[in-house]
RNA sequence: AGGCAGGUGGCCGAGUGGUCGAAGGCGCACGACUGGAACUCGUGUAGGGUUAAUAGCCCUCGAGGGUUCGAAUCCCUUCCUGCCUGCCA
């Protein structure tokens, strides 16, 4: 969640930067005028219920003296009737307020360039150079079925559209993948953690997927359950309402799951082959970092993912997202895409972002500044998406006779 | 899933209607003592909101609701933990 304070006190400031998120001045005028609303409730209720405390004291004084003590009950009696009343309208004012408030985005870091949407992103640079091919490469699907190695159909038959079968030896690569993925990044100094795929609906508003993004979420019916969209969610939440001590920063953390989505408003996108399903496989990092160090453990992400990719021999490029296409819990995002030379495209494959404290300060999660409690920053980013890079390896590495070759680092995993 | 017992501060643990945000202990921090340390002694030590404020005030004893002038304490609901029974990888 943004912070309220902020947009009270810098107003014009705030609302500049959320326009450049796409999002209008007059809702956040709104919410400012919920959140002083509801600060005025709170300071009239507060002062009755104080008035009520010391009247309270009194009455147990009166009693022990055997004082009477009618004159005073009736007085009692009666703010207890306004308190009731300032109770409600204060519960009134906060639920306003957080309905508006969850659905607002987080602020993009200045640095992020300005633009619309996907095209206005920016390149930073590319590494490794794509492979040359003197016959015409294939697309996945295509070498997946020259060798048998993903069942679309009996995917579709077990569950519904967007869901597959690997099978054979691509069902090993992906083990492989997770291995080698899980492997580097426990090197790099993340801890490995294997956590539920489901989470409470107070999780997934810690890191922003609730409210407003229920749609694309598969619940689990008559459970306080979803699946979860990302190892994002398991992670970052791993440390929901808790207070670190500042010694124990950064924590990082990785960790394998399958991730379920919706892709509710993405119909008749990447509905051939397996770049968009409904569950596919990740190993996500997430960084618990001191607000002044979440840059640089922003960069190291970054580069670990970079580095896996390159180990791996994938040609890849690295993106620097606009203010428009930020997800809503980012303040700044970097995305790798990978070289598919069958679709003679870069995809991406991995997106790391810093939330700032936008994710802390929903989740409540903060560290020991000296005495006082502060927000922490969190990072999340993927290393790697393994359906995407199980893709992106029968691509990249296609003889001409459709046969795929296993990268060297891998090897040892299969 | 059924039965029983519980959920109090960083931890242990007292508290069954008012003076309790909470005894005592442990831990931790600071200070004194010391050449330095241990011991000992003293002081301090939950979170959130409002605020210029670490002043005052309000809220929080798993969570939500109720009874009462007043609830950690009584009642209801719910979640969680432990043990027993059942089931199960």
């Amino acid at each position: 969640m943004i912070d309220l304070k902020y947009i009270e006190k810098n107003f014009d400031e705030a609302a500049a930067k959320l326009k450049k998120k796409g999002v209008d001045t007059q809702i956040l005028e709104k919410l400012k005028t919920l959140f002083v609303q509801l600060k005025e409730a709170n300071s009239a209720l507060e002062a009755a219920q104080a008035e009520q405390n010391s009247m309270s004291k009194l009455f147990g004084q009166y009693k022990r003296e055997g004082k009477d003590v009618g004159e005073l009950k009736a007085k009692v009696d009666e703010n207890k009737e306004r308190i009731a009343q300032l109770q409600e309208k204060a519960r009134e004012a906060e639920a306003a307020l957080y309905e508006v408030a969850l659905a607002i985005p987080n602020f993009p870091d200045d640095a992020v360039p300005e633009g619309e949407d996907e095209e206005d992103n920016v390149e930073l640079r590319k590494v490794l150079e794509p492979r040359r091919f003197d016959f015409e490469p294939l697309e996945h699907w295509a070498l997946a079925e020259k060798n048998g190695w993903i069942d679309f159909e009996r995917g579709v038959k077990l569950a519904k559209s967007r869901f597959s079968v690997l099978r054979g030896d691509a069902a090993r690569l992906e083990r492989a993948l997770i291995n080698f993925f899980l492997d580097t990044n426990r090197e790099k100094g993340f801890e490995e953690l294997c956590v539920p795929f489901m989470n409470n609906a107070h999780m997934l508003q810690g890191t922003g997927q609730l409210p407003k993004f229920e749609d694309d979420l598969f619940k689990i019916e008559g459970e306080d359950l979803y699946l979860i969209p990302t190892a994002e969610v398991p992670l970052t939440n791993m440390y929901n309402g808790e207070i670190l001590p500042e010694s124990e920063l950064p924590v990082l953390m990785t960790g394998y799951t399958p991730c379920f989505r919706k892709e509710a408003g993405s119909a008749g996108r990447d509905t051939r082959g397996m770049i968009r399903q409904h569950q596919f496989d990740k190993v996500e990092m997430v960084a618990i970092a001191h607000p002044e160090k979440s840059d640089d453990v922003f960069e190291m992400m970054v580069q670990n993912a970079s580095d896996i990719l390159t180990a791996l021999g994938l040609p890849h490029r690295v993106v620097e997202l606009c203010t428009g296409d930020l997800g809503f819990s980012a303040a700044r995002t970097i995305d790798l895409e990978v070289w598919l030379p069958g679709q003679n495209k870069y995809r991406e494959i991995s997106s790391i972002s810093n939330t700032r404290d936008f994710q802390a300060r929903r989740a409540k999660i903060r560290f020991k500044d000296g005495k006082k409690n502060k927000l922490v920053h969190t990072l999340n980013g993927s290393a790697l998406a393994v359906g995407r890079t199980l893709i992106a390896i029968m691509e990249n590495y296609q003889n001409e006779d459709g046969s795929i070759e296993i990268p060297e680092v891998l090897k040892k995993y299969m």
